[in-house]
DNA sequence: TGATACGTTTAGAAAGTTCTAAACGTTAGA
DNA sequence: TCTAACGTTTAGAACTTTCTAAACGTATCA
């Protein structure tokens, strides 16, 4: 506890759990990731569980939360039965997944959900003209425009094979 | 309730909740914002109140969040004591708001952490030092160096005076 | 003045979430 | 086969957030 390298790994743990808090993930989440990420050697559930002074199976549930969103990976340690986990260190990897599996998942859906307001307004419009259908129409189109651009940037992002050199090579003229 | 306007407007408040929900605003900032948004003329906190079956309190505390975020402004209405409130239709700058008071000072937090963490273990391994202090200035590095090309993203994005354009014509060949 | 029409604040109820301790099922080794 | 060491699941406790109804303060108009 007095050891200061044992100081700094509990810095970056509220640091990282202040962050996941944040992006919508759990705290715990982030603390683990924390502990991990500054660990010379993969972790037990007990181990994680004794550091962060929480019971295992709230480390249980949260470690599987993190490996589904891989952040963190399984290791096999020879001749032991336990479940070893170590941090996955290239953010780009976790960025571009959660890009994909969950912002790239509410713009879509986002779209379809205005999409069919769009049509709906339309198809009203053709049978019974008013101006507040027209004004409707007339807005959704506009939002729907707006969430299309969001959705193809968030696309660009989740291809681009390096984030960093490409985004800020864009940047620059030429 | 069987006016098809009325029930466009209904699946748009359900679609901007979901959404104000995901971005880690209350539901009903959404499910406001998507009433006034479908409305061609500004609206009370009274009939706001009655059209989302919520009380007048709780409309009046969202209202002001909205209204801190610059999603909708208050207007005068001549000859009435009421407020009235209309949707900031200007996305792009919502959005610009929301990243500049929100997202940055995130991520200008989370550099900030991760620096002090930083500088504390260049200092440990100078007085011990210690393969655990060399492992951690390693990692630290590397999660600064990520976390500040978020930041530069994200001031980058802010400052654009068309996200739009200047984000599409960058992708492009020349 | 007083009465009324407002928006805001608040105390506590309701709903939602997160946590723990214990029970559970499974595997491995004696 | 039995026992012990695991990770997982679960029931309910603890905590947090969100909501309402009512009280409140202020401005307006008679």
């Amino acid at each position: 506890m007095n050891n200061p390298v044992e100081e700094i790994r509990e810095g970056l743990m509220e640091a990282m759990g202040r962050i996941t808090s944040f992006w919508g993930f759990s705290r715990i989440m982030g603390q683990l990731y924390g502990l991990l990420y500054l660990s010379p050697n993969p972790l037990t559930l007990d181990e994680m569980s004794e550091s962060l002074a929480i019971s295992k199976g709230n480390v249980s549930i949260n470690i599987r939360a993190l490996e589904r969103w891989s952040m963190v990976k399984a290791v096999w340690v020879k001749g032991d039965r336990k479940d070893y986990y170590e941090a996955e260190t290239d953010f780009w990897k976790i960025v571009k997944g959660v890009l994909r599996e969950r912002e790239k998942k509410e713009f879509d859906l986002a779209l379809d959900s205005v999409g069919k307001l769009l049509r709906k307004s339309v198809e009203t419009q053709k049978t019974a003209k008013s101006a507040e259908a027209a004004f409707a129409i007339e807005r959704l189109k506009k939002l729907e425009d707006f969430i299309q651009t969001m959705d193809k940037l968030v696309g660009v992002l989740m291809t681009l094979e390096d984030i960093k050199r490409n985004l800020f090579g864009l940047t620059k003229k030429k």
